[in-house]
RNA sequence: GCGGGUAUGGCGGAAUUGGCAGACGCGCUAGACUUAGGAUCUAGUGUCCCAGACGUGCAGGUUCAACUCCUGUUACCCGCACCA
């Protein structure tokens, strides 16, 4: 096409002038709310990533708006942020002028690609219309005593100078400019997220998210449910508790933890340890988030010289700290179970403390009266050789490693040494490791018993081939023999064997299920109905309580930012904090020009005097405005709802327009939002439903994520790497509709997928190609007969593709179908509508321009084409006919053919009857309209 | 370590319920039309020892039939990461 970017033009104009995508005008249509995540307007400019879920969506939109759907499809600006801020300063410019400049950027390159947004919506969380809403639910949420101010440790990014959410401070680094983060001490604004964690969970019934999209808020929630056990501490008034989830295991507790912050840690410690401790709290309190959770780091801590006492059996052990427990998870202490949990062991190890096993694997079958037995597996390693000693029962058992009874006072590795030697001479051995037991049960055919034994897995290594004569019994009678480990991994069958094998080669603790031991009334049980019976125990005797943890906490509000809401208390030196009136929103950000951030981290709108400076709401005095501002996250969690009523000036939106538009039916974002904006804007929203402000507790239905636009080398696009593409230039060289074209056909929406510009040709190939079947038009009226399966077929998988996602296929399909229509000698007028309808959805440009060309009215205006499920199935069809599981011929069956007329045609094929041939045929399956197998034999 | 995802030609990727693996596009090869081709058209294009056999990361299993279901395993990607 001629001057393809002109003809855009003319259409996007047309949409301008005609206000097509305005909705919520009609009565009596069914709404329907699509969105996109609102940008961020940097300066950089539209990303392809960013057209290709808009054009996606976009596509939906334009359908089901031809469909006769009322269909909101809203476009605004997240302006809030860093960015602008760091921006505006390097530049001597109000942040808001830069904003205004980028959003004009960004709203351009909209346009140019002619995604269908209602323009009429639109808004910026800048605005302070819009802010002033967002200023106001924060003082909802304080009047309903979820907001509240309180000191905590925070992080700190030495160079934005600003405090960090545990979020943007994840893996110890700042987010923003990758600074490592420092902790400090700071009176922050709180919202208590974290008193919704059991909703924001449960609510994820009433919705449809994908299901990597629920599992993402499920992990970030990190729901555990544990028990609460109070430790006495020994020759002091004073207890301590810990939440543990594997509170069946206390009789094995050998140790507690507490974290270097716990308040009683000065109190306890013994003078002869404060040194020690004092040093090493100061060491940790020097460490930042990173170094403390350095991968695969030593465990450190020291001993306090303070005892605690075991509820349940009264022994006295020694409490340590230690940074492996975190102060702000659970209660910041710890019973440690080295015996089964894997940190504890490595700590208690290291340490050498006691470790008490109190809970058995359980291998084979129980059963009624087994005889209890104590044994023993032993396994020889040859470090020379690289070889375990076995022993070969051939049939009578298999391949083994030396095993026996112990006997009476006998102890384990007493008994294995005295095993080895008997049944294979070794005697120069030494242990390396007695691992715990195991339960196993068995039955001994040669006796005619079921046992059930304690076997003690150990490992020896073999230090010289000194020998004695074996000392069988007359029915011992096996091979000794020295194999390599792949051997054994094959031939080893017997189950305690195989698992003893295991356990000595990586000791380390036993964390699965098993069967209580050493723990007095839980013994025998296993894990599930020992910590329920645990729980009883310590609520019997006052010492402990079934308790539920999460990992999400409450959300840090404050920001020390100029470029961000302010928000709206003021601290009058007789009320304290008082919040602003309602009537008094929005508290306006100041109109100057320096908002560098303070020395000391204080925000920037703590240096200008006379916005600061304000009378109490309360007492009239004088009093301070918080110069703290909100989060990013602020506007971002609500502007869903903003959009169904946007222009209102007495409400953030009004109930009627709520209930109108229901809620979003479909929400589309980045992967790296699903857990956090998601989880914050669900939490927004729940509030505003508990105090009566939105009609669901749920305002998202669905929610997908789509995959990046990554450069052709494969790698995420960035300036350094020199791969980012302009969408303007591909824009400018080969039209909106080919871009937008080729981003839906470039792989599975949801996943990643390389740019290729070659790719993009084809596309482009494609829609000159549409263009060019209208020379084929001829002057026949309505569908070509011919066409009209495969008409009715791809409108079909057109509307099933679309509402799955199968962005792709819709347009492979469009391109079978033009490959259908360019195959025909002439197509009617009709034919080439039906086809720019169904194309419109994703290049809308073109395809209004070439109906127009055929003297149409715009395809925006029209319907979509409604497909004749009759007409989608073909008289005939060719289906492939195997031979045991082998495609041999393909036959032509009819509609109507029933199954023996099919098994016929099957049977009659020349090149299935030269495969039958001398073979008796044990079954014929025919599976209608789909395949034949004949099975023979 | 835990959780999730992915693996199919030279490349991007199809295969909705187990039913002709490789749709569609790119690239490539040959030819046609052309002064020309980054235009268009025609034919071809998984591999091999090519009447056939083998092929969806690897090893098994279930089935008349497996990319699809089950068991085990490897590699890569993403998220979380001492969460008791």
């Amino acid at each position: 096409m001629e001057n393809i970017n002109k003809v855009e033009k003319k259409w996007q104009d047309y949409w301008d002038e005609h206000q097509t995508f305005q909705c919520g005008k009609e009565k009596g249509k069914q709404p329907y709310y699509i969105l996109v995540e609102f940008p961020y307007p940097s300066g950089s400019g539209l990303h392809v990533g960013h057209v290709r879920s808009y054009t996606a969506q976009d596509a939906i939109a334009r359908m089901m708006r031809l469909q006769g759907y009322d269909v909101l499809y809203p476009m605004g600006w997240d302006a809030f942020g860093a960015p602008a801020e760091q921006y505006a300063i390097k530049n001597h410019i109000h942040p808001k002028e830069a904003v205004k400049e980028n959003i004009q950027t960004f709203k351009g390159q909209m346009k140019s690609l002619g995604f269908s947004f209602d323009w009429s919506r639109e808004f910026s969380t800048t605005d302070p219309e819009y802010y002033k809403w967002t200023q106001w639910q924060f003082l909802q949420f304080y009047k309903h005593g979820m907001a509240y101010k309180d000191k905590i440790p925070v992080n700190w990014c030495p160079t934005c100078k600003s405090v960090l959410s545990n979020e943007d401070a994840a893996g110890g680094v700042c987010e923003r400019c990758g600074s490592v983060v420092e902790q400090r001490e700071k009176s922050q604004w709180m919202l208590r997220m974290s008193d919704y964690a059991e909703d924001l969970l449960t609510g994820l019934s009433d919705t449809n998210f994908a299901d990597r999209v629920k599992l993402g808020q499920i992990n970030w929630i990190g729901k555990s449910v544990g028990a609460h056990v109070t430790f006495q501490i020994d020759g002091h008034d004073k207890n301590f508790t810990v939440f543990t989830t594997r509170c069946d295991t206390l009789f094995g507790a050998t140790y507690c933890v507490l974290a270097p912050e716990h308040q009683y840690v000065l109190e306890i410690t013994t003078p002869e340890h404060m040194d020690e401790v004092k040093a090493y709290i100061q060491e940790c309190a020097k460490k930042n988030e990173m170094e403390r959770t350095e991968l695969n780091k030593d465990k450190t801590g020291v001993f306090t010289g303070a005892y605690a006492i075991n509820p349940v059996n009264g022994d006295k052990i020694p409490i340590y700290i230690s940074d492996y427990v975190l102060a702000s998870y659970g209660t910041g202490a710890i019973m440690a179970v080295p015996a089964h949990d894997d940190r504890d062991y490595e700590f208690a190890k290291k340490f050498h403390i006691p470790i008490i096993q109190v809970l058995e694997e359980e291998t084979g079958t129980p059963h009624e009266n087994e005889k209890e037995k104590q044994s023993i597996v032993a396994v020889v390693h040859d470090p020379k050789k690289d070889q375990y000693l076995t022993i070969n029962w051939k049939d009578k058992g298999g391949r083994l490693f030396v095993g026996g009874t112990r006997k009476n006072q006998e102890d384990a590795v007493a008994c294995a040494k005295r095993e080895i030697q008997e049944e294979t001479g070794y005697t120069d051995i030494e242990l390396v490791c007695e691992d715990f037991t195991i339960r196993h049960h068995y039955y001994a055919y040669n006796k005619d018993q079921y046992f059930a034994i304690e076997a003690t897995p150990l490992l020896f290594e073999l230090k010289s081939d000194k020998k004695v004569s074996q000392k069988l019994d007359p029915d011992e009678d096996f091979e000794v023999e020295w194999v390599d480990r792949s051997t054994i991994e094959k031939e080893v069958k017997d189950e305690l064997h195989k698992k003893s094998f295991e356990y000595v080669l990586n000791p380390g603790a036993m964390t699965g299920d098993g069967t209580h031991v050493n723990s007095e009334f839980l013994n025998g049980l296993h894990k599930e109905d020992a910590i329920n019976t645990m729980i009883g125990w310590l609520e019997d005797h006052e010492c402990g309580k079934q308790q539920v943890n999460y990992k999400m906490r409450d959300w840090i509000f404050s920001r020390q930012r100029f470029w961000g809401e302010p928000i709206p208390m003021i601290h009058c030196p007789k009320c304290g904090w008082v919040p602003m009136k309602e009537e008094d929103l929005p508290l306006l950000l100041p109109d100057v020009a320096e908002y560098e951030p303070t020395e000391d981290g204080e925000s920037p709108l703590a240096n200008i005097e006379d916005w600061v400076n304000c009378k109490c709401p309360k007492c009239g005095g004088d009093a301070k405005r918080e110069t703290d501002t909100m989060p990013n996250w602020a506007g971002s969690s609500w502007y869903f709802l903003r959009f169904m009523d946007p222009h209102n000036t007495k409400e953030f939106a009004s109930m009627d327009a709520m209930k109108y538009w229901n809620r979003v039916d479909w929400y589309n974002g980045g992967m790296e939002h699903t857990a956090r904006h998601l989880l914050y804007a669900r939490f927004w929203v729940q509030f505003l439903y508990n105090i009566g402000l939105v009609p669901h507790k749920e305002m998202i239905w669905t929610r997908v994520s789509h995959g990046m636009v990554l450069g052709s080398d494969n790698q995420k696009m960035s300036k350094s790497k020199g791969n980012v593409i302009n969408p303007d230039d591909i824009v400018k060289e080969y039209g909106a509709d080919t871009l937008r074209t080729y981003e839906m056909f470039m792989g599975d929406y949801q996943m990643d997928a390389p740019w290729s510009t070659d790719s993009l040709r084809g596309c482009k190939r494609f829609l000159d190609k549409v263009e060019r079947l209208k020379d084929k038009i001829n002057d026949q009226e309505g569908y070509s007969e011919k066409l009209e399966p495969i008409q009715n077929k791809t409108i079909k998988k057109i509307e099933y593709d679309m509402m799955h996602m199968g962005y792709n296929t819709v347009i492979s399909s469009l391109m079978i179908l033009a490959n259908a229509y360019d195959d025909m000698e002439s197509i009617t007028k009709e034919d080439y509508h039906l086809f720019l309808t169904l194309l419109n959805p994703i290049a809308p440009h073109i395809t209004e321009e070439l109906n127009e060309q055929i003297g149409y009215s715009p395809i925006c205006e029209g319907e979509w084409p409604i497909y004749d499920e009759e007409k989608t199935v073909e008289n005939t069809k060719e289906i492939a006919v195997q031979v045991n599981g082998k495609v041999r011929a393909t036959i032509e069956i009819s509609i109507d053919d029933d199954e023996d007329m099919i098994r016929e045609k099957a049977l009659s094929c020349l090149n299935v009857m030269k495969h039958i041939e001398g073979h008796e045929v044990v079954k014929v399956i025919v599976i209608k309209g789909k395949i034949v197998n004949i099975v023979i034999r």
